[in-house]
DNA sequence: TGCTTAATGCAATTTTGTTGCAAATGTAAT
DNA sequence: ATTACATTTGCAACAAAATTGCATTAAGCA
């Protein structure tokens, strides 16, 4: 299997990713990046760290992708499968997606669907915008 | 205020999301459309579908954009705020998106957060694929 | 210190979405 | 039926976002 390379534009990803607290779209990453590594690069930095399972995506719905590092990993030293079955809420006022790690949301499918992923994404105003 | 008036494009692509039953993609609106009307009036005329309260979107994990007729609305003449806080599922063998009317997630925000709308997307397996 | 192969940069290309404007057409009033 | 008028459309141009190929670089290991 393909070995895993720690190099800069990684290492600074994750460390944005980290030091946000919440999650980064794509272009405030992109923006982040500009001028360590190109545009390609940060694309495919994250599909890597998608796989690696360090961070995971969630879209708003106006369609933009949002990556965050999910605080439940921190725990544990990786290449496991976990859940994001919690609920990303997107501010309309400051626009911030935020990972709300405790809400995780009761449903139950029907007979024979079988669930593997979640991407519950609640939008409106965020405690600081009210 | 501005007036509503029925196209051929507009009957073709509701039309289409009636008769799929399910949620369409917007390239799969585009296959469909092609040959009927511009790629531009589809964009236009889900965004007009969307403000009229005909339709839906919602957003796959993948970041692909759905739009589908919300049959909750066949009952009433519209032009009502409605909630579409239901659960999306994404089959992850066939592609299919296919809204789920009767499962609505329950859930509790933190305090003095303000919920306006919801984007519920589940993937893994439908019934005809597991 | 080399060797292997993952990762990067850069240019080119493709895909996706937007805008401006003239022409066409749906609807309601005459 | 004809007219009037705002809405809708097509088309072309533009802009933004994402993907691909390939030569070069460099991370990690022996
Ligand atoms: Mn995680
Ligand atoms: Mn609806
Ligand atoms: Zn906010
Ligand atoms: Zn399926």
């Amino acid at each position: 299997m393909a070995q895993i390379r720690n190099t800069p534009s990684k290492r600074f990803i994750q460390q944005a990713l980290n030091d946000a607290g919440r999650a980064l779209s794509l272009s405030e990453i992109q923006e982040a990046t500009s001028g360590i590594c190109d545009r390609v690069t940060v694309y495919r930095v994250l599909e890597r760290l998608l796989n690696e399972g360090e961070v995971h995506r969630t879209v708003s719905l106006d369609g933009v992708v949002h990556y965050a590092k999910c605080s439940a990993c921190e725990t544990n030293g990786h290449t496991h499968v976990h859940d994001h079955h919690h609920v990303h809420f997107h501010c309309e006022s400051c626009g911030d997606v935020t990972c709300l790690e405790s809400v995780i949301p009761e449903f139950k499918l029907p007979r024979k669907y079988e669930l593997h992923e979640t991407n519950f994404m609640v939008s409106g105003l965020c405690p600081g915008c009210r």
